[in-house]
RNA sequence: CGGGAAGUAGCGCAGCUCGGCUAGCGCGCAACGUUCGGGACGUUGAGGUCGUGGGUUCGAAUCCCACCUUCCCGACCA
């Protein structure tokens, strides 16, 4: 991509009102846009971001074993009121009539939905087990929106809800989840904490949620600045006086953001949605379920909160928006461009998604520009080095930058990004 | 929903206390020229219902009232 031709509106000053980091740099960066309160858009490096998130999700969740559906988010409330819900989730309902004066609601969650999919389809134990998630904009009539793309009115979620035949079977599939929520974490460069969580309004037994730890976190962890340790609060926590399970130092209490959230739900909605299905014995039984939730764009704002220095994002190679963004310092130079857009051609050649800065802009804005998107590799391209065949590799983690001879930039980039050569 | 802060050009702000404004500054934007490896410089220019409505006054960005919106703290919250 050219970036002349392409939508980067970065911003050289922070948004008055913008306080937390990740609302800060996904707003000046040219990620999202708010519309409104809560309501955000993604522009066009936000959407490669969220884009590149639910990728790794999706590769994760379909070898676990899940398979994609779309769900709608217009919900009639019937099916909200055979569950109960109607009123214990009646504060975040956005809720509103049709013409006909039918009764509907945006969907802020999908048990109901998938549930009575589940009974229309699902009769036999031969069916089971059976795990369906999707991502999907959830809406929330959220009193307070926060932190930009953090607490949001409107936002995007992944719901995954395995349907099994008894618990061991529950038990497996949510074993299944938790192992790919913790990859995916890992490959969005997450350092997560898990902890075992109330099930709250989902209902349900056993519950575990993902955390980050981060300042604008809304939910607590304990941490052990001696070793490292970090877990769930413990529930008689005192600061100073709590000791570590690990190493038996002081726990400190530090704020962290939930990213997911897996609950063995068990049949709360199989029974009320009468989702049932014959088993081997010839008894009819309710399906038992689980939910498995992550806030995919929380997640963006949750990775800038953790990734990213004074100048700007610092994106992991699996979800950055492009690999390599190619600075071409002197655009008006012939030969500095021709072999920018060498190197440019070369890299997509070789798959990667590639960035060329043709801006006509001095080179310090440039520079600037490309820490605050937080490229993880910049190929700089200058009127000397041209003349001389060398260009510069900079690292945007390490911040370092390593000189090489035109020829093998490309290569080293591919084995930089683990591609081999 | 309680408490606090703020709304003036696309963005960031000053002006308001003490009414005189034909509303400024920086960035950005347009044109031309000079620059060209860390947010260059000069000249010219475009761009504003001063959040909205009402009131006071000869005169309101400025004073008064009401409302709207945004942000922060709290409460709430898969």
């Amino acid at each position: 991509m050219y970036w002349t031709k392409y939508f980067i509106p970065t911003l050289k000053e922070n948004p008055a009102g913008a306080e937390a980091v990740s609302h800060q740099l996904s707003l000046r960066a040219g990620l999202v846009n708010m519309l409104t309160a809560g309501v955000y858009s993604y522009l066009p490096l936000g959407l490669r971001v969220l884009n590149r998130i639910e990728s790794v999700i999706r590769q994760e969740m379909n070898e676990a074993g899940a398979h994609e559906v779309f769900l709608p988010c217009l919900h009639p409330i019937e099916i909200w009121e055979k569950t109960g819900r109607v009123e214990s989730m009646k504060d975040v309902m956005i809720r509103f009539e049709d013409q006909r004066g039918r009764r509907l609601c945006l969907g802020p969650t999908h048990e109901e939905i998938i549930t009575h999919l589940a009974q229309q389809y699902i009769h036999s134990y031969r069916q089971l087990p059976v795990n369906l998630y999707q991502i999907q904009t959830k809406f929330r009539d959220e009193l307070r929106p926060r932190f930009g793309i953090v607490r949001a009115a409107e936002f995007i979620m992944k719901d995954a809800y395995s349907f099994d035949r008894d618990e061991k079977g529950l038990k497996k599939s949510y074993d299944l989840m938790y192992q790919a929520y913790q990859r995916i974490f890992k490959r969005c460069g997450l350092d997560i904490v898990i902890v075992e969580a109330d099930s709250g309004a989902m209902g349900g037994s056993i519950s575990h949620e993902f955390m980050v730890e981060s300042p604008i976190g809304e939910d607590a962890i304990a941490a052990c600045p001696a070793c490292g340790y970090r877990g769930a609060l413990p529930t008689d926590f005192s600061e100073g006086g709590s000791a570590c399970p690990k190493c038996n130092g002081p726990l400190v209490k530090k704020s962290a953001l939930e990213i997911g959230h897996v609950f063995q739900l068990g049949t709360k909605y199989s029974n009320s949605l009468n989702a049932v299905f014959l088993d081997e014995d010839g008894k009819q039984k309710p399906m038992i379920m689980g939910c498995y939730g992550i806030g995919v764009s929380r997640l963006i704002a949750a990775v800038i909160e953790c990734l990213h220095d004074e100048k700007g994002i610092v994106w992991p190679v699996e979800i950055a928006p492009f690999q390599v963004e190619v600075l071409a310092l002197q655009v008006t130079d012939v030969a500095v461009m021709d072999l920018a857009e060498k190197l440019y051609n070369g890299l997509r050649n070789c798959g990667l998604d590639a960035l060329l800065d043709d801006r006509d802009e001095s080179a310090g804005r440039k520079f600037n520009d490309a820490e605050l998107i937080g490229i993880p590799y910049a190929i700089v391209v200058g009127k000397r080095g041209a003349a001389e065949g060398i260009v510069e590799l900079k690292d945007r983690r390490t911040n370092s930058t390593e000189k090489f001879p035109v020829n093998e930039a490309v290569d080293i980039c591919l084995k930089k990004l683990g591609r081999g050569v």
